[in-house]
DNA sequence: CTTGTTTTTGCAATTCGGTTGCAGAAACGG
DNA sequence: CCGTTTCTGCAACCGAATTGCAAAAACAAG
């Protein structure tokens, strides 16, 4: 019998494949748009925050998924759908509802690249919008 | 005898100039970085980090001042340094240094407008560069 | 200037997300 | 199966942000 799906792609981005992790990832893909500790916690209620914590801190070093300071208070996360989603190139824009509060993905839009100054290191771009979602300007 | 200079700022983004207000505003203009809450208790030891909490709240509604977040745990802020500093064609992005833990301003560099999906609502951009600053880069 | 009203401020307490130390549990490698 | 390493749950802690409330300051009218 061939190991699960997700446990490959722990495998591929060379995390081992604990249960906790497994159900982890699991619940991670449940979710439509960026998620929370906190949401993780709801979801996966046998989980303790502070394995939950220590799996996101795992899982964004390995690349497995973006960290969004949204300015909620909150920190998000969402994972990356493709092997190349973590290269600046590809980074796409998120898009924070003051509203409703939650984030989105616009996995369409990427970030533009620009010209940076001389001197500073690029590592890591974080391109965030705020504003209304589609669903709360409908309201009103 | 005019008014200070300082006032005259508060007034002109529609602020009640009170003494604490303009002496934060003085503070805020002695930074050459972007700075904290925690920053300006320091230096504005007088105050009670609640009135510096409630005014920074106040003059970025006012939009005197850019809220950055930069993913250090602590928020940080920067002066608009113009009338339209708030404006979106006039933004511009922030340099998080992940080693001395520095935010700049890069007041040159402009947020690159791309095509925003429909439906979506724009009213703020924040383009965050993370890396490594000059300093930090010829250390080493 | 004095008085009454509104706004602002300082203090103290609290909330909340994030983070850590540690001991037991699980995974791993012979 | 056993010794070693890694992971997890628990409980405690931290620090930034936030709030309620009463006193102080700003303001407006007489």
């Amino acid at each position: 019998m061939s190991e699960n799906r997700f446990e490959e792609i722990l495998r591929q981005h060379e995390i081992r494949p604990t249960a906790v992790r497994i159900l982890l990832l699991e619940t991670m893909e449940r979710f439509e748009n960026t998620f929370s500790l906190a949401d993780l916690e709801t979801e996966a209620d046998t989980l303790d925050k502070s394995s939950i914590f220590r799996t996101l801190a795992l899982f964004a070093q390995h690349h497995l998924l973006h960290v969004i300071e949204d300015g909620s208070g909150a920190t998000k996360y969402c994972l990356c759908h493709n092997d190349h989603a973590c290269r600046i190139e590809e980074m796409h824009v998120h898009f924070h509802c003051e509203i409703c509060g939650k984030t989105f993905c616009l996995d369409n839009v990427h970030v533009p690249v620009i010209r940076y100054p001389e001197g500073y290191e690029v590592r890591e771009i974080n391109y965030l919008i705020k504003g209304r979602c589609p669903a709360c300007r409908s309201k009103r």
